[in-house]
DNA sequence: ATTAAAAATGCAACTTCATTGCACGTTTTA
DNA sequence: TAAAACGTGCAATGAAGTTGCATTTTTAAT
């Protein structure tokens, strides 16, 4: 994999110590990731900061907000030459159990058809349930 | 149409003046309605009573809310026969121009496929874009 | 019909998460 | 090396949703 600071610097933004720890960090979850998670990963990190990196990764396209509809915004990596288009865009799946919000980067979702005069920008799917982990 | 007042009684919902008046109004509206929306309508009545009434109406199945990105909650009936599981749900669309959040019953959510061991409770499916009156 | 219990309403306050302003420090670049 | 641009940290603010409690209204039992 791609070094943190090519990556950033790939996305054109530059990479300061505080955007490679937070890069790093994306990369270890398995989850997507709220902003509260991350100040209690950097606890010496001011909150505001870390809102404004995820800010500006979003901005650049190195991650993606999902709203799993617990009102906490959740975020995650984006694929490589993702580009957020709708045909880019992949399910999200929130399990109730655990609380966690997962991209299911290999299920796209369907096109859909809508009725006459509706133009399509973005498709957001989000499925709840219980995650493989949980349901054993 | 059933009169407001059976349609309550249908749901388990007591038939108070204001649920009454709640009701005929989300019946009046082409698109899903927020609270705010709500307080403009009755602006004698009380924030927190419309509210509640909104909460009653989604807890009894006779309203959904509607997650459309914008970070406010919107609502909308639900269809007869309605009980909001994932075979029942509809795409909501999100116009961008006009920022309405329209229920479009006549479009079910595909069938998602999800890895093994993956349950599914629900779904939401979000479409934004420009919806048919500002299309022209 | 009268009264006790249950439910709905209204007012106030609070919680949570997101966001902005501004001062200070650091990095880039001319 | 100085100026400009950018990043960081602290404080304060804003918006939406939610809860507690007193009061009023409705329901149900005697």
């Amino acid at each position: 994999m791609k070094k943190v600071e090519e990556k950033l610097e790939q996305k054109e933004i530059r990479p300061t110590a505080m955007r490679m720890l937070v890069l790093e960090t994306l990369r270890n979850q398995k989850a997507a990731i709220s902003l509260q998670d991350l100040e209690i990963e950097f606890e010496k990190a001011d909150r505001i900061t870390l809102y404004r990196t995820l800010k500006t990764f979003q901005e650049k396209g190195l991650i993606h907000s999902i709203a799993d509809g617990t009102g906490i915004t959740k975020y995650a990596l984006c694929e490589e030459g993702c580009k957020c288009a709708p045909e880019d865009m992949h399910v999200h799946f929130f399990c109730n159990r655990c609380e966690d919000t997962f991209c299911l980067p290999k299920f796209k979702i369907p096109k859909v058809s809508l009725p006459k005069g509706f133009v399509t920008l973005e498709t957001n799917l989000l499925v709840k349930g219980t995650c493989a982990n949980c349901t054993h």
